[in-house]
DNA sequence: GCGATCAGCGGCACG
DNA sequence: CGTGCCGTTGATCGC
């Protein structure tokens, strides 16, 4: 019958698709489970499944830019189901052990495309590049500081830039893209802290970030670190740092003179 | 000429079809750059581009889950380029102020599909139905042990699940459905502190989850933290309690009798 | 709207 | 491999 033809020469051309490493795009109804870290069912209805060339798989409804469900780097298997009237695309895949199943009930339509290998795409403003600058010339953000070495790696944590100041005082720097949350300010806190106790010296914090909220810097007060508003500027080639606002901890508000 | 009109021919399709909230599907050779809060270009390659009702852009590659270019929730323009010879479609937003264009030279598919409005993911296995089981009986991780609040705001974070031991102690759990992070530890550390210093009452903080890493032990019993193994199975309509470890701190080897 | 956290986070880089 | 952390994080929920 024509209802179950459509669904065998759907599974044809999606085995050979899958096989040969294109991008496969299939639309249909059909309904999600997925078990594996958690577990979901996702009632029937139309949507995209989307194949990749890497065996990536992901079902796109049509809201919200990630997919509802999806299973990377996984080996598939696609099987008439004649019972269920169904075509049923397994995805699985072991560390950790998952597997989603996709029951296609009917399909509208089934296309593969070649698409040669991916392109490497330049960016930007990323927070290694911010971080790399300010290595560059860390006198911008103080006078004196000089830098020790860049991602500094710890017992429990990465430090971005380990630096030391004018009066020989360690100085841990986190660089931050975008606003300082209270996750920021946890890890300085955790960084210094180890660095102070591991070499017995007195270690200031310094966050940088283009702007920090009202908590984090409460509770960056309360630990005794500072802020550093950090402006940067992001065009073609590469970011740049337009300004450098020094404003530091009022450690409880005992500086106010 | 026919190169144009195909891609005239593509402007009218897309139009109409980021107009209706249909699914758009646009395949071709394309060059995409984006500025905002970061910035970057693509170079010229064959990708995907994918359009959803509620006007999020997903440009894909035939690798990886998530796209290499997106924005949501924008509003688009379509534009054709004689002068280029590309079709230009650009998804503006304000908030952050961010712009994407994707120039089209040529285009090898176009279509768009009617899909009705999203239908919800039944979940199980998340964090907050773990904790949600927790609460129900929190005798399971010590005996006397019991719940006073769910998700206790504080001043500098959120607390999973504020508890009283049999002694009076106040009791901060934290619970995590994956293996505990160093990231878990900072928190339950930071939030441990807040009450301890709010309430000025003898505080423990415990950390629920599946399984923790070394360095992460280490900090949390560095901070005087205590572990406790949470194992769970998630099967068809929810999750479930496994089984409860305890596993005290060993408190810097104190204990070791 | 901002704030905080979770996510089946994914992806990357380094040990 | 695991460990740590960034991400144009996105997505959710509460204030």
């Amino acid at each position: 019958m024509a209802f179950h033809m459509a669904l065998a020469e759907a599974k044809t051309k999606i085995d050979e698709s899958i096989n040969s490493g294109k991008m496969l795009i299939v639309i249909g109804e059909c309904f999600v489970q997925y078990q594996g870290r958690a577990g979901s069912k996702l009632p029937k209805g139309k949507r995209m499944l989307l194949v990749k060339g890497d065996k990536s798989f992901a079902i796109h409804q049509n809201t919200k830019l990630r997919p509802i469900n999806y299973m990377m780097n996984a080996s598939a298997s696609v099987v008439l189901d004649s019972e269920k009237k169904a075509l049923v695309i397994s995805a699985l895949k072991r560390k950790p052990k998952e597997k989603i199943d996709i029951f296609f009930y009917n399909i509208d339509f089934v296309e593969s495309f070649e698409i040669e290998g991916e392109k490497e795409l330049r960016l930007f403003g990323s927070e290694r590049e911010l971080s790399d600058l300010l290595m560059q010339d860390l006198s911008v953000l103080e006078k004196g500081l000089v830098a020790l070495k860049k991602e500094q790696i710890l017992r429990k944590g990465i430090i971005d830039i380990m630096a030391e100041d004018k009066d020989k005082n360690l100085v841990v720097i986190e660089v931050k893209r975008r606003r300082a949350d209270l996750n920021s300010i946890r890890q300085l806190h955790s960084y210094m802290h180890q660095v102070a106790s591991l070499k017995g010296r007195k270690t200031r914090g310094i966050i940088c970030a283009p702007s920090i909220g009202k908590p984090s810097m409460e509770l960056l007060e309360k630990y005794g670190l500072e802020y550093c508003k950090l402006d940067y500027e992001i065009h073609n080639p590469r970011a740049e740092i337009k300004g450098l606002e020094k404003k530091q901890s009022t450690l409880f508000g005992l500086e106010k003179k």
